[in-house]
DNA sequence: CCGAGGGTCCTTTTT
DNA sequence: GGACCCTCGG
């Protein structure tokens, strides 16, 4: 078996462990994927199981495909009887087989979050529900964490009567997704965990069925989905589970670290095995990400080493601004490209979304390629969400949702008021928006007549073929073609993406044996596909920390690090929300393999309004021997350590190299916007605002730990920095 | 039915 | 700054 050789000790252990559940430990950059991949190939190989006995779970459709193809590399056999998906595609294969038991129509459609979002307003209205006091993303919120909790809506405790009116909320939606035929993400987990708790023959077929269990990114596991692969493991089979608790950065959507703890009681794991050799990066690079989840608390414990030299020290640049900044990124970005760095092989890693916008425009100006991920994916554009609502409804008429999607769109006529009578017509009869349509007369039975045409004539049509009638008939072609003006440009990209979208159905027929109609909703539902096309082309990757996980680049710029940004503010509500942005920031900096640049700017531009903040605490976490000041640190005013240079400068000449000058009595006054400063009661600060003069001048200081407050300056003591 | 205009909000995100 | 949502007037 040659593909065990080239495994180091501790991932030979782990990919041959005995048949018991167990616990790997994988730090960034140690092989985790390789391990799982290998494990797989080795029980098959072996003979240990046939796949047909094997379940493994990713998070992320990339990383199942990813999986499957280097599986494929390793196995010369036919693997299809193995199961291998995301939690949420495994629960859909599993209540599609077993619709009947799980009490759904066998075409049960997947409702997406916008979808959801959409489906709930719709009903609030319904209900007479303030979306003041209750904004449907709340509820939105609320429904998903319940449900991920495991708990229907009465089975949610409640206290007061603003919960009670939620929790009525959260049971009417059921129903209407119940009555309507219709299953939204954290259903599927929910209802495929009900289904197994409450059928014990299904539960032990399939605990008998799958032998081994192995699960990808453990760290980043619900409670539901933790409960699951509990209902999944019996007496006689194994769960394997790969995961990194210093990597964990979605506790924020319900991810439960614990669940590794857990996992160890539970399953009664002999030893937790941990791969701590990083075959990623240069060793300062590493030294400065140990050093800096050093001060996270409650870890499992872990240090990430490596065979390989030093390498550069870590590059830090302390801008004016954000747009000096952004310059300065791409000034880099630039001359290692020159070098013969690929573009593609370099990334820009930020925070939040916001910052991306003057890095684009730097870029855009300087003519780089570049490639923002995130953001819109191709099935939840607007033109192919219209597009699929045709095919839903030729499907499943009573789906209420979708009907109100397209009964007017292209418009022909149908107003708000003709659809609130059809709702009302709906309610009083207690039937579905289509069954009231029937009976409507006028523009709503040309509506009637279409969808009906629709549904007869694209029944026997292959998929391509289906889709390319509905386009036509639905007139959506016509609709964006006779658009003119400032659209048109929008128009045609949107022409281009329904055409996408019938090459989509056309490859998905060729690679899938189950090509119906149903199939096809599904998977754009589970799957919504690439946000952006031309994958080949060398271009920069802007993006954020978190859709960062799991890829490295060459080089690496983490920019914005400063206090209140990166850790973000909004993380000191959350008692370990300062952890989190800790392990956040572990991540950035362990993608980078052989330079890592730290950059941050004393003035900002955010939420309209210019920032002045302070050095991330995150960069002063990291040893000053591992760091290559590319300003000089000396002069950085927000850097605390350098009291020798404050007290022998009086800070008012210290004007140069900061943005601008700008702000009330920046001239010649002994304190100015963007200073920092110290305070013997709340600590460190930056001044943000100036009033008065003379004897009654008060200053608006931003206080790293106690926030923004006025003072006067004639009795506060503030002590310049 | 559509677009203009005003008000509000602003972390991260996959399924 | 700007995305998004709602309202109002043509």
């Amino acid at each position: 078996m040659d593909f065990l050789s080239g495994l180091n000790p501790e991932q030979h252990a782990a990919v041959t462990l005995p048949k018991q559940s167990a616990l790997i430990l994988a730090g960034a950059g140690s092989g985790k994927t390789r391990v799982l991949t290998t494990r797989i190939a080795w029980l098959i190989s072996t003979g240990q199981v046939s796949p047909h006995g094997i379940l493994a779970v990713t998070f992320t459709n990339k990383a199942a495909k990813e999986m499957l193809l280097r599986l494929s590399t390793m196995l010369p056999i036919n693997i299809r009887g193995l199961w291998m998906g995301t939690f949420h595609g495994l629960c859909n294969r599993m209540l599609r087989a077993h619709h009947r038991e799980a009490m759904l129509p066998q075409t049960f459609q997947i409702l997406d979050s916008a979808d959801q979002l959409a489906a709930l307003k719709r009903l609030m209205k319904v209900l007479n529900v303030d979306d003041e006091k209750y904004p449907p993303r709340e509820i939105q919120n609320f429904i998903s964490n319940s449900k991920e909790q495991g708990l229907r809506a009465h089975e949610v405790e409640t206290f007061d009567p603003y919960t009670r009116r939620k929790v009525e909320i959260f049971a009417a939606y059921d129903e209407q997704c119940q009555r309507e035929g219709i299953v939204d993400f954290s259903e599927l987990l929910l209802r495929c965990y009900e289904l197994l708790a409450r059928n014990q023959l299904l539960r032990e077929h399939y605990q008998a069925r799958f032998h081994h269990i192995l699960v990808d990114e453990f760290q980043d596991t619900n409670r539901l989905q933790y409960q699951w692969l509990k209902l999944l493991t019996g007496q006689h089979n194994a769960l394997f589970a790969v995961g990194d608790d210093d990597q964990s950065i979605y506790a924020f959507r319900g991810a439960n670290v614990g669940n590794m703890q857990e996992l160890t009681r539970d399953f009664h794991v002999q030893n937790v095995i941990k791969l701590e050799q990083n075959y990623r990066s240069h060793a300062n690079i590493l030294d400065a990400a140990n050093a800096l989840i050093k001060n996270n608390r409650s870890r499992l414990g872990k240090n990430l080493w490596t065979s390989e030299n030093k390498g550069e020290p870590l590059r830090v640049y302390e801008a004016p601004t954000d747009a000096e900044e952004a310059r300065f990124i791409v000034d880099e970005v630039r001359q290692l490209n020159r070098e013969g760095i690929h573009l593609a092989e370099m990334a820009v890693l930020y925070r939040s979304n916001a910052q991306s916008r003057v890095i684009e425009h730097a870029l855009v100006s300087a003519g780089v390629a570049y490639r923002v991920y995130g953001g819109l994916r191709f099935f939840e554009r607007q033109e192919i969400k219209h597009a699929l609502a045709y095919l839903r409804l030729v499907q499943n008429f009573d789906d209420d949702n979708t009907l109100l999607r397209i009964i007017n769109f292209p418009t022909r006529g149908i107003g708000a008021r003709t659809i609130e009578q059809l709702q009302e017509t709906a309610r009083t009869q207690n039937v579905s928006l289509w069954q009231a349509a029937k009976q409507t007369g006028g523009k709503v039975t040309t509506f009637v007549t279409l969808i009906e045409m629709m549904a007869s004539a694209t029944k026997e049509l292959p998929l391509p073929e289906a889709i390319d009638h509905i386009l036509l008939h639905s007139r959506l072609l016509v609709h964006y073609q006779n658009e003119t003006g400032i659209k048109q440009r929008e128009a045609q990209e949107r022409l281009e993406n329904l055409n996408e979208l019938i090459n989509a159905a056309t490859l998905f027929v060729h690679e899938n044996e189950d090509d119906s109609l149903t199939s096809f909703l599904t998977h754009a539902a589970l799957e919504s596909g690439e946000s952006q096309a031309e994958a080949n082309v060398d271009a920069l990757h802007l993006m954020t920390v978190h859709s960062s996980k799991g890829l490295e680049f060459h080089t690496v710029f983490i920019g914005g690090l400063e206090e209140g940004l990166f850790p973000h503010h909004n993380s000191r509500m959350a008692d370990t929300g300062v952890d989190e942005e800790r392990r956040l920031m572990y991540v950035a900096i362990t993608r980078a393999r052989r330079r890592l640049y730290l950059t941050f700017a004393q003035s900002r531009m955010l939420h309209g309004q210019v920032n002045y903040n302070l050095m991330s605490n995150f960069l002063r976490e990291l040893p000053e021997e591992l760091l290559h000041w590319i300003t000089p640190r000396i002069t950085a005013r927000n850097s605390f350590s350098s009291s020798a240079y404050s007290s022998a400068h009086p800070p008012s000449i210290n004007m140069e190299g900061l943005g601008r000058g700008k702000g009330i009595g920046a001239q010649n006054a002994p304190w100015h916007i963007s200073q920092a400063v110290h305070h013997a009661k709340f600590g460190e600060g930056v001044i943000v605002n100036i009033e008065g003069g003379d004897s009654d001048l008060r200053v608006q200081v931003n206080f790293r730990t106690t926030g923004t407050k006025w003072l006067a300056l004639e009795y506060a003591k503030l002590t310049p920095l």
